[in-house]
DNA sequence: TATTGAGGGATCGTTGAACAATCCTCTACC
DNA sequence: GGTAGAGGATTGTTCAACGATCCCTCAATA
């Protein structure tokens, strides 16, 4: 009895998330992320809530949710408004990048490594980029990260780095030419992953910090010109 | 005119005004910092909200803030709690802080580094430390810290920390002995300090990493005997 | 023409109330 | 001693209302 017990509390967890509130930011979550809602958006309680058929309070909880993500910014008395990430914002999200990624690969000890769940984030790249689908191969880029991140087993680094990567995704859907973006990181992806697979945390570290500081660099360049326009056109 | 305009920008911030529910879980939020709610404590919606003289559903919405912040949490149908943290949590914690506060070492340019804070937090500490209060040397401590993580000059890895860091206070409230606990720390701190001002950054990580893995076999240690005779009384 | 100020509409912030669902305690019972 | 159930207390959820704030418009003025 005892064992059928501890076993039905791994279930509590599916039970557990049965929340309306969760729900509506998955749904707006995924809109954001598709582009759905652009940056700078206003979300307003009375139009959400009334389009998904949910009371003011759960659309709250929802949107307090996903500001705490740093996907939307409340500002008082004026409502949530899809964020809009600043060429700052974006240098920022690179550093945390720099410093916890480059940390984790460090800090791995002795090889061999769980690697399967980053071979399966770079082979989903590889299908992306086959069906030259470029936003798919910006997901598959961040899957990649983050289960590199994963590496290091600690469940509040991987919480504090997936809002990092929720927010770069905002960065990502501001350009408009994704495969320029993406499409040169799923070779260096894959080297990284050799470089592990090698036990060349060292080689690893060094790869990924160039892939860092590279990104960086073309993403800033190609965001900025987009905000330029875009602040032309207002 | 315009030079005067963005110098006013600044101070944007400080308008920024404040919500009911932010400024209550302000308050809810120290008064966990100091020790005034210990973990396990129930905060019931009643209560606080009769005391504090505000309606459920803004308490509820400070509850939120606070349960985010993982400094509460959340029973369904039972209320919320002061966080009670395991000892698999505390050892996250310093996975955590490992990771992060090396990485921030290393990461460090050329000297000379400003050290002015962190001074003033070595001397908060000794202050504390010349005045019998553990408590307060041990909110030196993670003042200590907490200005180690912001040489790295990243918004989000100072919010990301900080958090960490709320979380860790939670630890150091349940052990009933602050002075074993953080006296020692007092020096090494001083000798972090003294590295740093040396220009000397690799041997200041190799002190932080000792420092740490120290500070987390006390604290697990201290610790593991509290929860256990907490199970015992229950 | 540009700026200022008043007014109005829309939206948000907060409260209070209501009712359902759940938990906890205490009692009665076997 | 252990169990079942009743009752009270607390939370979960929604709704309606009102005040506060923001934004837009428009007229008055320099």
């Amino acid at each position: 009895m005892a064992e059928q017990l501890t076993g039905l509390a791994g279930d509590r967890a599916l039970l557990g998330r049965t929340s309306t509130a969760e729900r509506v930011s998955d749904i707006l979550r995924s809109r954001i992320a598709e582009g759905y809602f652009p940056p700078g958006t206003r979300l307003s309680e009375d139009g959400i809530g009334g389009a998904l058929g949910v009371s003011r309070n759960t659309l709250r909880e929802a949107f307090r949710l996903l500001t705490h993500e740093r996907l939307l910014i409340h500002e008082l008395n004026r409502g949530v408004f899809v964020r809009v990430l600043t060429v700052e914002d974006v240098e920022d999200i690179y550093r945390t990048r720099s410093l916890v990624e480059c940390a984790v690969v460090r800090g791995l000890g002795a090889p061999p490594y769980r690697l399967d769940r980053l071979a399966e984030a770079v082979e989903e790249g590889r299908r992306a980029a086959a069906g030259n689908d470029w936003k798919e191969l910006g997901t598959a880029n961040i899957h990649f990260h983050r289960e590199l991140v994963a590496l290091a087993g600690s469940e509040r680094t991987d919480e504090l780095m997936r809002s990092v990567f929720a927010e770069l995704r905002l960065a990502f859907h501001v350009v408009d030419h994704p495969r320029r973006l993406h499409e040169p990181y799923l070779a260096r992806n894959a080297e990284i992953l050799r470089a592990l697979r090698a036990g060349d945390r060292h080689g690893a570290e060094r790869l990924l910090e160039t892939y860092l500081a590279d990104s960086l660099e073309r993403v800033v360049e190609v965001y900025r010109r987009q905000v330029g326009e875009d602040a032309a056109g207002t």
